[in-house]
RNA sequence: GCUCCCAUCGUCUAGAGGCCCAGGACGUCGCCCUCUCACGGCGAAAACCGGGGUUCGAAUCCCCGUGGGAGCGCCA
């Protein structure tokens, strides 16, 4: 049997990263068997799911590339499907209808709660061979409420958590459809999962209790459940359930960070998930490895430096031209043309081992896309003295001479001056490097002049001695 | 309150009875390399939640405790 995965958020919000690492798993499980990840929207709540939303989270999906194997299922297209469900199982006596009201069941809640009970549905309108059931009320639209089984257990073999068992005596009979007649969650992600031949469920730890009353629903249904795998939730680095307040929780303020997608993902499978002591995977080797089982019981904490870490690697190993579309996204988010400068591929390279984000190498790359320096007060006292003056006044019209800009000319200019003039190369670098990138730090002397370009470099070192001429 | 789940360095983890006085990675701290910042190299500190069992032997199995988390809606 073809493994079919699903990945089903409701779009109430942006995408999370607990959910695109719920996306990841499914997708790794899918592709790791062989066979489709899907995607499904659970709109069901109008109150709440807004379009923006369902936006974000295909924005946020498509820029981590975990495509679905298919075109998106809208649960508020499927009402028809599940009207007709509910019609059946009304039939066949596997659901009744309830008229209690919001405040009877409320009472009934709190009078449970009173009594330190779990609260639950008492099965008043639930019918019973030898019941006799109160007349419906007159004009009051009642709910449909799902008949689960009173005794016995519901067992299930989690892939990560191992065997889950539950009382069906815990269990109450849920509500599946409205008083206006629309479904509810447990009911819609029953008849969907059954419809669109999910084998594996693979979500958050916090659908746990819910898979009990799935399971139910499915064997009334005459389904065979699927397998489920419930992972664990991620924590802030206070060991408390991510939120707003940690910082970063979405998939797209990672981007704005400055992650690379690939590096967000590689960071998102370690985490509760290992292969001996590997840290780095590519999509391939994820999909060659990944096994569902192993991932662990209990929640990881998001740490940023590690991500940071994995991001810097990614950063330093990539080729140059997959990292150059984000590259460019982020320096024209801070202004700077990436036409007005060299190619990127070429920064890329030189700038790489020095930036952990994205973000980073943009703002370090400033001084080649601008066309004007921003000097560093501090960095240009330090290195743009006396002597630092001298050594840009020597250089200008050694550079202007040059025939070939390059790397190695560049490099021999340098270091030929700093012999002849018995300097160390720190005295003739610093001094070059603040005239030209306006600050004590860029990547080695001779890239810097080589990507900057002949003209920027000459004109740079002219103001750099005229606007201290006229400080001095 | 009730139900379910979890527990190895600060963090992510290796470990499925002897290979472990517990390994790797991030972070931290030294040292080396060096034109800056980095990269890199070398090294250090750092953990089996507690208590009982089982066993010749337990981080690994069992029980209890403690601590954390999730769920208990006409939300999803």
């Amino acid at each position: 049997m073809t493994v079919v995965t699903r990945f089903a958020p409701s779009p109430t919000g942006y995408l999370h990263i607990g959910g695109a690492r719920t996306a990841l798993f499914s997708y790794l499980h899918a592709k790791r068997h062989g066979g489709r990840f899907l995607l499904r929207i659970e709109d069901t709540d109008r109150e709440r799911s807004t379009e923006a939303a369902v936006q974000a989270i295909f924005d946020g999906l498509t820029w981590l590339g975990l495509t679905a194997d298919g075109p998106p299922v809208f649960q508020t297209h499927r009402f028809d499907r599940y009207r007709e469900v509910i019609k059946r199982m009304l039939a066949e006596g596997s659901a009744y209808r309830c008229y209690c009201s919001r405040q009877e069941l409320e009472a009934m809640r709190a009078e449970q709660m009173a009594r330190k009970q779990k609260p639950r549905y008492d099965g008043r309108w639930r019918p019973e061979p030898d019941k006799s059931l109160p007349a419906p009320p007159a004009g009051v639209p009642p709910v449909i409420r799902f008949k689960n089984p009173l005794s016995g257990k519901v067992v299930f073999e989690d892939l990560i958590k191992g065997r889950v068992e539950f009382d069906n005596a815990e269990l109450d009979d849920l509500i599946i459809a409205r008083a206006d007649g629309t479904p509810t969650y447990n009911f819609c992600v029953v008849v969907d999962d059954m419809d669109m031949g999910i084998t594996h469920v693979i979500r958050g730890d916090d659908h746990v209790n819910n898979t009990p009353r799935q399971i139910n629903i499915l064997k009334a249904l005459g389904a065979t459940p699927p397998a489920y795998a419930h992972v664990p939730m991620i924590l802030g680095a206070d060991g408390v359930k991510l939120s707003k307040r940690h910082g970063a929780v979405s998939v797209i303020e990672y981007r704005a960070l400055g992650f690379l997608p690939e590096a967000l993902l590689n960071y998102l499978v370690r985490l509760g998930w290992s292969y001996g002591d590997e840290e780095i995977f590519t999509r391939e080797r994820m999909i060659e490895l990944f096994d569902i089982s192993q991932v662990h019981k209990s929640p990881a904490r998001f740490d940023m430096d590690k991500a940071i870490w994995v991001n810097h690697q990614y950063l330093k190993s990539a080729e140059p031209a997959t990292i150059a579309p984000e590259f460019e996204w982020h320096l024209r988010r801070i202004d700077l043309d990436p036409r007005n400068g060299s190619p990127l591929t070429a920064v890329i390279q030189a700038q790489r081992e020095r930036c952990k984000t994205l973000v980073e190498m943009a703002e370090k790359s400033r001084f080649l896309y601008a066309e004007s320096v921003v000097y560093d007060g501090k960095d240009v006292a330090k290195h743009l003295d006396a002597a630092g003056r001298e050594v840009l006044a020597d250089l200008g019209p050694r550079l202007s001479k040059l025939t070939r800009w390059e790397v190695a000319a560049l490099h021999d200019l340098v270091h030929g001056y700093a012999a002849q003039k018995g300097l160390s190369l720190g005295k003739v670098a610093q001094p070059l490097r603040v005239a030209v990138a306006g600050a004590a730090v860029s990547p080695p002397i001779d890239q810097t002049l080589a990507l900057l370009g002949r003209e920027r470099t000459l004109a740079r070192i002219e103001r750099a001695l005229s606007s201290l001429h006229q400080r001095a």
